[in-house]
DNA sequence: GGATAATTTGACCGGTTGGTAAACATTACA
DNA sequence: TGTAATGTTTACCAACCGGTCAAATTATCC
């Protein structure tokens, strides 16, 4: 008798390890690119190169599908901006942040898609995890607005810098199609992180700087 | 007999006019939620306030409905960049660009995520479109590149600098939720726009300057 | 007021989709 | 090797959804 995943005990097989990975790697193609309504289990299925039934194996919903990858994809999100160390350097610690941030936009297009696709329907699923989020930037703002008291960057609002620096790094994943296009076909290749690099860090460590 | 609008001579009744305003701000409402996909009929009737035959009266299909809610926005979106003057002061015109971005996401913030939506779907109803975006953005990214050579703004990519621009101002339209989350509902009132509108003035007017 | 056109609705249809049941196949392990 | 647990598939269902139709109702205009 077959007994779903989640009512048996903690063991995991190698082919549960296996197939779930296949799976949520399809199921993220699948949801960041049509939104969790769009995407059908069948479409999943397909690209997981299964059948619908067998997909329903591992995961016994589709919002199951959908939680188990919010779930991996929130806690890695936030890595860059935990590392954010207030003994550092502001400079520094702001231009390398700017850099995590938007080598993820490039490498992990499909996360930031899959994220911006939840905020945009009003993050239904992720209400506590915004919580946590609200905790972790206001640690962070409070190591910005030391910064700012002892004159090492210029007087700022902390919050709104690091919705700045997440909008714009994020903007080259969520919004790569219009990005591609205004760019045209012969400047859209992968220099266009690394203009975006130059630009951004050119911006903040300027912008930022105590007024003479 | 009831012949559909589309089909007709170009005369519209006051009815046609009053119901197609009511129905696309229904389905403003609907699709800027849940996606084209996740957005339904029945919903956007309901949202509207008659029946489901009655709403595909006046619109033939959800795609017809859509198509008209995407022209509309797409007409107006770009308007504060159309303004952009080269003859103007860079900064008073920068200033005021930002402004007029971020009035747009707090005035109309149901737009932007529709707009939002379609781009995070690979932009597939909007292709020609897109062209049209281009060659706008050529042409202002060549008034900044002026001001770059006459040394009136410091050295810059025209382009990441609108991206920057769109992304940080659109942000508080398409990531309301998580921006609320985030300032926490003692600071999530109307002055949010504000203390943006001043960080971004003070970010992007110093870190613009001619390097000393 | 009556004819005609425009508008509205309830009933319905076919395709899609999330999910199930149960038979069948394979693996793990004694 | 046998057998119990695990994994896979075919067939299927009920709900939903985009869209149609014909009949009923309302507005327009002479």
């Amino acid at each position: 008798m077959a007994i779903p995943r989640a009512a048996k005990t903690q063991r995991r097989t190698r082919i549960q390890e296996e197939k779930e990975e296949i799976i949520l790697e399809a199921a993220l193609d699948v949801f960041s690119m049509h939104g969790f309504k769009g995407a059908t289990i069948d479409h999943i299925a397909e690209v997981a190169g299964m059948s619908k039934p067998n997909v329903l194996y591992y995961f016994r919903t589709k919002e199951a599908m959908h939680r188990a990858l919010i779930d991996r994809v929130l806690d890695t999100w936030l890595d860059p901006l935990r590392e954010f160390d207030a003994e550092g350097n502001p400079e520094i610690e702001i231009k390398s942040y700017i850099r995590r941030k938007l080598e993820m936009a490039r490498d992990f297009p499909r996360e930031s898609r899959l994220f911006a696709n939840e905020i945009l329907r009003g993050a239904p699923s992720i209400m506590e995890e915004l919580d946590d989020l609200r905790k972790l930037v206001d640690e962070k703002a409070e190591v910005i607005r030391a910064w700012v008291k002892t004159g090492k960057i210029g007087r700022c609002d902390p919050y709104h810098l690091i919705f700045s620096i997440w909008a714009t790094t994020q903007h080259y994943a969520d919004f790569d199609v219009q990005v591609r296009a205004v760019l045209g076909p012969t400047r859209s290749g992968d220099g266009r992180f690394e203009d975006a690099a130059r630009f951004l860090e050119q911006l903040y460590v300027n912008g930022l700087q105590v007024k003479a």
